[in-house]
DNA sequence: TTAGGGTTAG
């Protein structure tokens, strides 16, 4: 740089020689568009448009690739580019090394069209691209992910018989990357060895990322211990890389594993190391270990920024952590560590898991306020908290805020939308919306048929649910657990239990996991319908051992005299209810007027499955009622969730059923 | 006289 800055301080001397511009001129490149221009309007200054004398400033073709370099190297490309114009209007021959020169500036630039003219050009008169020119181009393609176009142009230097080296290869593997293709990378940066180009740490470095990016963990750690083996340094950067593609690929012991060798290897972490062993805390579910790290930063001299903040905060986000979401948010502001989208977003998405709409909604103005941007994520994160708090009106409004704002919509965009929908009953609206995807030229994915079809259970469609759901099998798209679960809570709605249970059944043929909400689907289907309290019940067994957690509600009946209805349906929980009477029954080490007198009450709070409490808790007392004997209950005052059983009606009823 | 390759995060 300092010689190149000498060339254009004797470009410049050249230029002042024939009278210095004024200080108006010089001082205000902007009015000159090139050297060129400014040179003229230094001469027109002096009044002297003798274009002559101008033109004998930059005479040579030799005098302006240097000038071309020295604009390209220290100033901006642009004027590079408009110097090279001119020159060449003026009739100045381009020769091999202005051609190199100026693509090489077009590159850098990206203007990747005006370059691959200039190397097409080039070609055609006769003068050869050098290495660098070849290895800069396929470099700014790379940059913007079009890795064929890089490839294509390593194979031209193959045929044009220009030699390939390490940093021409290393383009091609990082522009793979880049353009997400890890075989090819891998392929590429198997073709240096056989072609004895030397690979060095950013070889491996490229190949590693390609490979991170394809989820490719194991190639990636593979990799990075074959370094050793070749006697190639590690440095930060490639720990990086590694610990980020094990961050990806879920191995969070792996990365901080990794993250605890840099330290007894003395080589330096940064901030990127730390957010990167960070998320991998967060994507194992560590999110004490990544709040540990990230106040570990401080100490060991690393400074927090806006983007170690936001690491963090999404970690919290993800543990369930929305209030140290907040707090930490609020920790910027105290530390004068400044706000932008994404911690906004990260935020925003904290409280939309925490249920926290109102707190949601508030961020969301406050980056107007403040003029912090707001995106896509902004608006698809708000918007599902405004769902998820039964706002659907809020939520709709900044579903058509979007256009005003000209913010684009994606499919997310639109499942939450159809999801908001569902939760306010408006099933043919989130239809109206399902069919708008298509015609906006997006795809429809698994969430937004999972909304769908829940919209349509919500409104007692059952046909149009099964079709949305036989729709999915035509068009490939995957089925998961919501799927089916939605499918099966519409049958039931629609009195088929037999589909239902169908479709239950199916999900084991098919290894779809099951859960809490197929479960309930299926016994909520089958209770509604066919009332088969035997099928119920095998159903509800079923559970208990599949779901282990529900399995270990049931020890604390013993223990604490305690049954948990958290997250049953209706039917479920009588199914329950039943249960308890047998467990009772059976309770051993007891004499038979002792059973069931540790027994304190059932708890009927506000599952997510249960739309209100009040229902699950008339059940279950109906369902005790229709015994005989009755078993009274009733509720305490001060908790409504939970309801204890009368000891007497109880024992009695234990006794009559002996 | 010219010219090249490397970090994450919602």
């Amino acid at each position: 740089a300092p010689r190149t800055r000498a060339y254009v301080s004797s470009i410049w001397k050249q230029i002042s020689r024939l009278g210095r511009p004024s200080a108006t001129v010089s001082t205000s490149p902007t009015k000159h568009k090139t050297e060129w221009d400014r040179v003229n309007t230094a001469a027109q200054h002096r009044k002297d448009t003798n274009s002559a004398r101008v033109i004998q400033v930059l005479p040579t073709a030799y005098q302006n690739n240097r000038s071309i370099a020295a604009i390209s190297g220290v100033k901006d490309h642009s004027m590079a580019h408009s110097t090279y114009k001119e020159l060449i209007k003026r009739g100045t021959k381009p020769d091999t090394v202005t051609y190199n020169t100026v693509i090489v500036g077009y590159a850098k630039a990206g203007e990747l069209g005006d370059a691959m003219d200039l190397y097409k050009e080039m070609t055609s008169a006769g003068c050869h691209p050098h290495v660098n020119t070849y290895t800069s181009l396929i470099s700014a393609f790379g940059r913007t992910g079009q890795w064929e176009p890089a490839i294509s142009l390593l194979r031209d230097m193959e045929i044009a018989g220009v030699e390939r080296n390490t940093f021409t290869y290393n383009a091609t593997i990082s522009a793979c990357e880049k353009g997400n293709q890890w075989q090819k990378a891998l392929e590429l940066f198997n073709e240096m060895e056989a072609r004895c180009i030397k690979r060095d740490t950013i070889s491996y470095y490229a190949t590693i990322s390609a490979c991170e990016n394809g989820n490719q963990w194991q190639k990636a750690l593979d990799l990075f211990y074959e370094m050793e083996t070749k006697g190639i340094t590690h440095d930060t950067i490639t720990y990086n890389a590694t610990i980020i593609a094990c961050e990806k690929g879920n191995q969070w012991q792996k990365a901080l594993y990794l993250f605890y060798e840099m330290e007894t290897r003395g080589i330096k972490r940064n901030s990127t190391t730390y957010s990167a062993t960070i998320t991998a805390c967060e994507k194992g579910n560590q999110w004490e270990k990544a709040l540990d790290l990230f106040y570990e930063m401080e100490p060991k001299g690393i400074k927090h920024d806006t983007s170690t903040f936001n690491t963090i905060i999404s970690a919290c986000e993800k543990g369930d952590q929305w209030q140290k979401a907040l707090n930490l948010f609020n920790e910027m502001e105290i530390k004068g560590i400044k706000h932008d989208t994404i911690t906004y977003n990260a935020t925003i998405t904290a409280c939309e898991k925490g249920y926290q709409w109102q707190k949601a909604l508030d961020l969301f103005y406050e980056m107007e306020n403040r003029g912090i941007k707001h995106d896509t994520i902004t608006y698809n994160v708000t918007i599902s908290a405004c769902e998820k708090g039964y706002e659907w009106q809020k939520a709709l409004d900044l579903f058509y805020k979007m256009d005003t704002k000209g913010i684009k919509r994606n499919t997310i965009t639109y499942s939450a939308a159809i999801s908001a929908c569902e939760k306010g009953d408006q099933w043919q609206k989130a239809l109206d919306l399902f069919y708008e995807i298509e015609t906006k030229g997006m795809k429809r994915n698994t969430n937004t048929y999972n909304a769908a079809i829940s919209a349509c259970d919500k409104g007692h469609q059952w046909q149009k649910a099964l079709n949305l759901f036989q729709e999915m099998e035509t068009k490939g798209i995957k089925q998961d657990t919501t799927t089916y679960s939605a499918t099966i809570s519409a049958c039931g709605q629609g009195n088929q239990y037999k589909k239902a249970l169908d479709l239950f059944m199916e999900m084991s043929e098919k290894n779809i996991p099951l859960a809490t909400g197929s479960y309930n689907a299926v016994i909520q289907a089958l209770g509604s319908d066919c009332k088969n309290n035997d099928l119920i019940d095998v159903l509800y067994e079923d559970m208990l051992r599949s779901l282990p957690e529900f399995g270990q509600r049931w020890l604390r009946v013993n223990k604490q005299g305690e049954l948990d209805l958290h997250d049953h349906s209706q039917y479920m929980a009588q199914a329950a209810t039943r249960r308890l009477l047998r467990v009772l029954q059976t309770q051993e080490g007891c004499d038979s007027h002792e059973k069931g007198s540790n027994f304190k009450c059932i708890i009927v709070g506000q599952g997510n499955n249960s739309a209100d409490g009040l229902q699950l808790l008339k059940a279950v007392q109906a369902q005790l009622e229709s015994l005989s004997p009755p078993i009274a209950s009733h509720t305490q005052s001060r908790n409504k969730g939970r309801l204890a059983l009368s000891k007497r009606d109880l024992s009695e009823w234990l006794k009559h059923s002996e």
